[in-house]
RNA sequence: GCACCCGUAGCUCAGCUGGAUAGAGUGCUCGCCUCCGAAGCGAGAGGUCGCAGGUUCAAGUCCUGCCGGGUGCACCA
């Protein structure tokens, strides 16, 4: 249990025995009480606003509560001090020997930091998700980086996670590809063949088109698309959905499950889901108003199969099926959801590319209705990656031409520096990606920094090899600093777990690195300091505890981000 | 015209889902490696948190309206 977790439990249990006596009125909430570190380090190592946040609704002075629960929580033996600070606050400053405790559970505990916050409930990350019509780019690289450290982050809070990936291989984007893998099999055969605007002229087809002559030889030859498209849609795909999954084996990213979009149709399921919907009273048939400002051209009233989604939190009712009564892109997706709530998941999480933002209110309108409110949708949203070499522009791929690759920037830089550096900022945040800072060895690279603090524990551990670790006895601020970093350990992982922001596990990383290097750093002035003692066995045991903590943290961290933590830099 | 996201130090960005004197990196200024664990270290300057109101003990954080940037806006996926 992490020291803030049990400092609340404290605070709590004490307010529980204020009411009991008669010094705080029944009746009252706890839950906006919380125990935190203070932003001033000066101020204590935890602050609680109970006083606070309890002062309204038991109609008494904050300062008052503060004080009381002062006295009661100075009497543990963990409290070195409990001080009333102005507006309420009350500051407390934790007994050395927590500290020292703390890191001597922490140095052999790997899973120090794992919540139950969960408790085991069903989450579905749907992320990456591209077309299967072409190899994975920048921008699905964020999302898939984005998507897996998420998923990881959850199960590292206690909840039961899938990873899934929606495959688009039932609409007209498919045809294209299939087209195309066309045009390169006459390729293959030595025809000249010309790409237009409605088809795919990517490298990447030549390979297909080749396997595809080798399978059907001449069959296909000057015949019509009615011959081989079906075939070249199935074909096709599955030669794109081994590319995909290569691309993602290469970023370290492994899906539970791929669902297939083409399953839905020909099956009923498309019509079981839209069913549900109907039955809330939620379909019907009409004619959208014309969009607002500028109209377009070619705009016509039509009367389609129409989604009321405007009961829940639309702006405007979505169309399920075109005037010629085909489905449109949505209806499959709202099957798709609806296989997911009924698959039992108590939350769904989509991971989608900025541009898909206007997509959000209605899919989640049509979740909130085939699951009666009961299941949240969260749709994270990954802004587009800049990518740069020493601040200029990078745009070309080697292998796809007109855009570059994930593989383009794993074979650069690799898998570990590419899942770090996507981390660094918010998902909502614009990235640039610059490939030689991403490389760079130096303190402004967070990925470096990070992997190098985790050396340097590492380092000392190797060299102090066979010495069995003591209990830390932390006397400089430096260590005290290191210690208090850990502890936020946990409250960073349920944090995160909660926003959904797996970024804050990167930044929370570059934050203990930080103070790790700091106390490391003081070691040049104070070998008393230092980790490893050279004739002093009995001191080493002693500090090595420190070393061994941070690199149990380090390591967890980087391994919800997915990344590798680096034994020694070379 | 509407919806969503963003606006924080010169630059790139954090800010723990309402808390105390708003932080980090970079850049800038000054001081530090004949020896030590310097792919650096220490110190300093730098801010009306886009603007204006509102909510309350407390607002960078929540609400409303503007300003500026990005994205998306009937039967395409």
């Amino acid at each position: 249990m992490s020291p803030f977790a049990e400092m609340h439990a404290r605070v709590i249990a004490s307010l529980a025995e204020m009411q009991a006596e008669g010094a705080l009125p029944q009746g009252l909430s706890f839950d906006a009480v919380v125990v935190e570190p203070p932003r001033d380090p000066a101020h204590g190592d935890m602050a609680t606003n109970a006083a606070m946040v309890l002062a309204k609704p038991s109609g008494l002075n904050p300062r008052d509560i503060a004080q009381t629960l002062a006295g009661r929580l100075e009497a543990l033996a963990l409290v070195a001090s409990a001080a009333v600070a102005r507006p309420g606050f009350l500051n407390l400053r934790l007994a050395d020997g927590v500290w020292a405790d703390l890191v001597a559970a922490v140095r052999n505990a790997p899973d120090y930091g794992r919540s139950a916050l969960g408790h085991g409930s069903k989450v579905n990350v749907e992320y990456v998700s591209a077309n299967p019509t072409g190899p994975l780019h920048v921008g699905h690289t964020r999302g898939a980086v984005f998507g897996d450290a998420l998923a990881s982050l959850l199960e590292f809070a206690g909840y039961d996670v899938t990873r899934e990936y929606y495959i688009n291989d039932g609409g007209t984007q498919v045809d294209m590809l299939a087209r195309s893998v066309y045009l390169r099999y006459l390729e293959a055969h030595g025809r000249q063949v010309e790409f237009t605007d409605d088809t795919y002229p990517g490298d990447y087809l030549v390979k297909v088109g080749q396997d595809l002559k080798d399978r059907v030889g001449d069959a296909y030859l000057d015949k019509g698309e009615q011959v081989w498209l079906a075939d070249l849609r199935v074909f096709a795909t599955d030669a794109m959905m081994v590319l995909i999954r290569a691309d993602l084996a290469a970023l370290n990213v492994e899906m539970d499950r791929f669902f297939s979009e083409k399953s839905l149709y020909g099956t009923g399921r498309i019509e079981d889901a839209l069913a549900v919907l109907d039955a809330r009273g939620l379909i019907y048939q009409g004619t959208l108003e014309p969009p607002k400002g500028k109209l377009p051209e070619d705009w016509e009233p039509r009367e389609q199969t129409l989604f009321r989604s405007t009961d829940h939190g639309d702006d405007v009712d979505r169309p399920v099926k075109k005037s010629d009564g085909a489905w449109t892109y949505f209806a499959p997706d709202i099957a798709y959801h609806w296989d997911k709530v009924e698959r039992g998941y108590d939350q769904l999480i989509d991971v989608f590319g900025a541009d898909h933002g206007g997509y959000v209110k209605r899919m989640k309108a049509a979740v909130s209705a085939l699951s009666d409110g009961r299941v949240p949708l969260d749709v994270k949203l990954c802004q587009l990656v800049k990518l740069t070499k020493d601040g200029e522009p990078f745009k070309m791929s080697k292998r796809a031409g007109t855009f570059v690759t994930l593989r383009d920037v794993v074979d650069e830089v690799g898998p570990d520096v590419t899942r770090f550096t996507m981390l660094t900022r918010k998902n909502d945040a614009p990235l640039e990606f610059d490939f030689a800072r991403a490389v760079e060895q130096s303190k402004d690279n967070p990925v470096f920094y990070v992997q190098y603090a985790h050396a340097r524990c590492r380092s000392v551990l190797r060299k102090a090899e066979g010495i069995v670790p003591r209990d830390p006895a932390l006397d400089d601020t430096a260590e005290f600093a290191v210690a208090r970093k850990l502890a936020e350990w946990p409250r960073v992982v349920e944090v995160a777990a909660r926003a959904h922001e797996p970024h804050r596990i990167a930044f929370y990383l570059y934050d203990l690195a930080q103070v790790f290097h700091a106390l490391w750093n003081r070691g040049n002035d104070r070998p008393g300091l230092r980790f490893y003692q050279e004739s002093d066995p009995q001191a080493t045991a002693a500090k090595i505890s420190l070393p061994m903590a941070v690199s149990v943290v380090i390591s967890a961290g980087l391994g919800i981000l997915g990344v590798t933590p680096a034994e020694e830099m070379r």
